[in-house]
DNA sequence: CATGAATGAGAATTCATTCAT
DNA sequence: TATGAATGAATTCTCATTCAT
């Protein structure tokens, strides 16, 4: 009733909420969106099964809660980078550098964005999400072509294939072989894939 | 009883395991490995559902053998263009061509190659699968390199970006977005950007 | 904590008490038992759902006051009128009149009436309050074979057939095919049905 | 696979489903269609709660179809009755005895032909039971007035009255008191209510 | 060998009830 | 006293796997 009381209930309901995107989320990175059951997320958030459902209305909307937010975060950040300054090949360049950097530092976002979930509601937020990251890179091919740093070409093809090459060299790191290359060598090798890829003079 | 006989039988059986592996490929192209249940597997390749299990010690070992059967298949494909004739850049330009035709024509390998199984055993499938399309692609990008048809770079990782640029471009048709390309310009484009991704020169 | 504030707090209370009952017995007549879940009488009380349990010990506790408050309400009117004056078989059409009438201004009292609860407290109210209503006609019965405006006859029987056959026919009106009479005419009908099934001479 | 085996298989699926229904039909009998579980069901009838799903499809199905076969039973037998010979007075007087004779019998049919479901689909089964009952008298008296054996009246509002006087006058035989009258008494009491209510001339 | 009925271990979801604040 | 978050048991339904026939 008094102030100090709403305010931690609040707080601790915020956290609660919080604590289950991330359980769910370090559950998809482990296992996949079939290995995290309600059950098993309460269970790591420290929470009951039922009491998942007063934050979310069910198991779909919590994974595409997991999903969405994430890839909200990753867009964001290349966001900002693409209307930053500098040339566009230098900026395609700090987009693939920063998410694959991040993408090694976390896995489970690339993990999450690649794979196929059980529920359709999550598969179209999937389906979106990689469709949004194709925009972002779409947008900067489109203005390294106006700009002349690009020869012309397909920028949907393009930017679809940007986005299966590094997510799919970042998802790689799980098997044993790809450990050999350091984290700067991974992100150097992709980075340059991709500029040569769109034709972007390297320096 | 006679000879005759327990070879018809032996033929028998051997058609049977090829028409569940022919069912459950079929089933997992439509509706992906979650929708392929042992009964509807069974349905569809006439038999009951405990015989599946005459044939195969569970759910997981059959669908870790469609994957695996379908990635062979496309890898021996791939591998008779590697050994073939012509110089790199083309018989790159060839596999990409190759396999890419064939996943649109019937997308469902380029899905379950894709997609994130139920099973872990599956789920092992489909990363070593990936890993063995690298291995062709790296396999050409080392040769290519030799040849000085290709600057020096990381071939793990360029043998990785190939296949995930291509999946991923596959993939994408789902949406409705990408049928503005006609079949023929998908394939040209994304043969494009992993020739010049490798620095081939592009005639 | 002074006389006045006890009085308020035992009227907020009893308010509190009549506002619950009141919420509960407008979602009765809106959805049934099964519909109103604790939470949603909480709600529409404007209390939290704890609070319940202040002033009912459970919740079937709850709805049995609710159907035997509805009850009593009704018997206490149909009382009245049986207590009246005129001639049995005027006191008689009276009593069906009323009833039929208010059923169907709220038709919740006689869905209640009639349903069947999920629980077994409940339940056993609901026949209590059936053989309650039942008694009033008996009552009436009596005093009719009595007064020899009715013939002699089984005066259980009688109450009970007449019970059922208003709740039948008022509860009808759900479906469709009803809707062509009038209420005037239904009440009507029904009261002619029960006069004549008792051997009342119908003016 | 041979005639003998194949016949019992049958034989013992046939058996199963009846065997559910019985259960199922006994558990609405005794606590309504809340109190029936598909567990309590699947126990009761010596399976297991998956297996209920072979033969029916949901509960709700299984539930319709307990109450509905139940209906269908009384109906055809009072089809019968109504076709058959004699006045029309005979004939009700037929109809209601041997539906209150059987329903004394077994009191599951008029306890399930009066309870609120707790499912959609089984209520909307009730209520068109309900009806369908009561089309039976309708058409009596239809023909009751014409033959001019009964007074003109309501005949919808007449047919559902019957049906709810006589349910309601089965289904008290729970109250204590009902058991003081045999069932010959009740039976008879219920028919004489009813032919008075219609105006019939009671020899 | 083949069948397919049956099992049983979960899956998601709901909700009356409790209890720390 | 009131709150409402949390619990936990119950519910329906699914499905890989087994086994009597």
């Amino acid at each position: 009733m008094s102030y100090k009381r709403s305010f931690l209930m609040e707080e601790r309901l915020a956290d609660n909420r919080q604590r289950i995107l991330k359980a769910a989320r370090a559950l998809v990175a482990e296992g996949g969106f079939n290995q995290a059951a309600i059950a098993a997320v309460a269970a790591s958030a420290g929470l009951s099964a039922g009491a998942i459902y007063r934050y979310f209305p069910s198991k779909a909307a919590l994974f595409v809660e997991v999903l969405t937010s994430a890839i909200d975060h990753e867009i964001a950040i290349l966001q900002e980078i693409v209307q930053g300054e500098g040339d566009v090949t230098a900026r395609l360049r700090a987009c693939v550098e920063s998410f694959a950097t991040r993408a090694l530092e976390g896995p489970y976002l690339a993990y999450a964005f690649i794979a196929e979930p059980a529920e359709q509601e999550v598969d179209e937020a999937r389906l979106l999400g990689r469709i949004r990251f194709g925009e972002v890179f779409k947008s900067l091919l489109i203005e390294g072509i106006q700009k002349q740093e690009f020869p012309d070409q397909s920028v949907d093809i393009g930017a679809a294939c940007i986005v299966g090459a590094f997510t799919e060299a970042l998802i790689r790191p799980i098997a044993p072989r790809a450990k050999r290359d350091g984290r700067a060598e991974l992100v150097e090798g992709i980075v340059t894939f991709c500029l040569r890829a769109v034709g972007a003079k390297i320096s």
